[in-house]
DNA sequence: ACTAACACAACAATCGATTGCAAGATAATT
DNA sequence: AATTATCTTGCAATCGATTGTTGTGTTAGT
């Protein structure tokens, strides 16, 4: 910067003020200065005037693992949210700086802020850390969580409405006369807890009994999921179809029972949870449960920038929509045989 | 730090060194002051640090956009490759600064440089931007890129043996009998390229012509992807097996043959590249090329840190392996059928 | 007892940008 | 012509940490 100043001959200040365009500085010169910088391409540097401005122009996106997952991330949903997030903050010209809060730190979230790398927090998922974020809300304000609202007022929450996208999954299972419908997931996690009572909600709207064996408490863990999956098919309980928490949950499901011989849908149905865009590629395509994540990211980040700049607000429920497709039996092709290696057009 | 300093009766410049260890600091003292910055729950203001060392603690992670895909991210390979990388630079104290690289603005990967926000760049795929990442490459050495190996030494790779996974896969196929092979994928891409001269040179190993009409363009893009397979099938074209360039292409050719009344693998073998976590739970399960990603990453961030250090280090290759499940028939179990609403255990 | 050697700790400059206040220059008013 | 008002620009402090150099106190050697 010294040097520009050098250049065209004023001082530092002049430069400074001229780039951030301020009105104390004549057209005539802003205009001089602007294009020196640019011959001798100049920019700013962020690191020293963030230090002078006394902010970090960065956001902190954390992903809370469960304690099961401590190895990695694996659910795509986390990607496609993070897409959105990045597009959200760069539009604000903030960064993204990523990280992972591994169960196993016990103040991995609280070394968040007193470390004062960004000027603001968004945590994707609640996992089932609702203990820790609470008590990081009620001293830290610039803190949007996405995920199911706790009633409590101690953090701000963005999320889908989980309870009402169970309840719609579930409604078109007893529609298509199914009433065995098994609940696949964790309801440690306060999500897949709202989406559950969706889907008990429904059972009771049709006067269905729950039996609590159509439970299957399975985790987002790979091999616990398989597992836990292959468990309940030795138990036997009869079912006619499953509510799946999640999309992954429903593809590992898919693959399961038909390893075990049984047909989604002709056997079960599946319903999933996310409409991740690969929901559509799995076979059968999955009908979900779709959620606006552009919209809950757009959300997040505008009620973040709101509580950095010292304003209230309240948390959101983003609607959700079912998607149906032919994971659920909606839309059955007959299957037409073919002998292998000639394969005529369809 | 000032208030450390009052509290403990000494200069600013004894704390900071106390607090790095300085051995110019009397053992005691040290640890007096330890105490202190603890008990005030002190920690290092990053920014003034980092203007002060001339660095910012920063490595950027970039992910390259096609031109087709500009809305958003969508293969979660990146989300598995962005998982081990933040774990490789959390571990190295390193933040991961996130960005997306669109393929519309043509000098993204410039701005990235001469921002000046981070010590280093990770690229995540060459995408089609060979040419802008070898300009850059000539001039910023503290970049490394996940992708394939182009000859030049613009810039350095780390990636898998593309060429090496496309043979083991189609040679898989071959050594199962299947001569009429597909190959699924988008050869602008560079990896994408490479895996298609594997395939190629297992077909002229075995002895197999190739049939141009066997090639299937098919870009990533979602909807792109479902076009491109449905005219490939309209065309009639006889094949009896399938090499997609990606795990993610290779769920989307199983879903719309299964739609066009095709299953995999009796009409068809099916094998992929990635070996994502949800390889395993598509229907059938996914025969794949297995990627190191933990160690490719380990790699990556290995030189580029070697790199920052001035040092010279080249490219390298990571083994792959072949994954074998369901969908290139390998263990096509009996499907025994059962009555919906009646599922015994199995 | 005097000096050399050494261990500690403080002073002050530095990183690069921003900004309140003061001062200089120009134009306008009486 | 003198004075005020209006524009422009510069000075210097500031953000919080790091580090070369200097200064002080202690110990050891002869």
């Amino acid at each position: 910067m010294s040097d520009i100043a050098r250049l065209a001959g004023v001082s530092e200040a002049t430069v400074s003020r001229a780039l951030r365009g301020s009105t104390l500085i004549s057209q005539a010169t802003r205009e001089r200065i602007r294009e020196i910088a640019e011959a001798v391409g100049y920019t700013v540097d962020h690191t020293a005037r963030n230090l002078r401005l006394q902010r970090t122009g960065t956001i902190t996106v954390a992903v809370p693992l469960h304690h099961e997952v401590d190895q990695g991330i694996s659910d795509p949903f986390f990607l496609e949210m993070l897409g959105f997030l990045a597009d959200e903050l760069a539009d604000r010209g903030y960064d993204l700086l990523l990280r992972k809060i591994g169960a196993g730190e016990p103040n991995g979230l609280a070394n968040l802020v007193i470390e004062r790398r960004s000027d603001g927090i968004l945590l994707i998922g609640q996992s089932t850390q609702h203990a820790q974020i609470k008590a990081l809300g009620q001293r830290y304000k610039p803190l949007v969580v996405w995920g199911a609202d706790m009633g409590d007022d101690a953090y701000i929450t963005v999320g889908s409405d989980n309870r009402a996208g169970g309840r719609m999954a579930v409604e078109h299972l007893l529609e298509r006369g199914h009433r065995r419908i098994a609940f696949f997931g964790d309801r440690e996690l306060p999500e897949i807890a709202a989406r559950f009572e969706g889907y008990h909600e429904a059972l009771a709207g049709a006067g269905v009994s729950w039996d609590p064996a159509l439970e299957c408490r399975v985790t987002f863990r790979k091999a616990g999921s398989h597992a836990a999956i292959g468990e309940f098919l030795a138990k036997g309980t009869p079912f006619d179809a499953v509510f799946a928490a999640s999309d992954q949950l429903a593809g590992a499901a898919i693959n399961i029972f038909d390893r075990h011989g049984l047909n989604v849908p002709r056997d079960a149905a599946v319903v999933g949870f996310d409409d991740l865009m690969l929901a559509a590629s799995y076979t059968p395509a999955l009908t979900t449960v779709h959620q606006d994540l552009a919209a809950g990211a757009r959300l997040m980040v505008n009620k973040l920038f709101k509580r950095m700049a010292g304003e209230d607000v309240r948390s959101s429920v983003v609607p959700v929509r079912l998607i149906i497709r032919a994971s659920c039996g909606a839309s059955i092709a007959p299957r037409p045989r073919r002998r292998r290696g000639k394969l005529a057009k369809t």
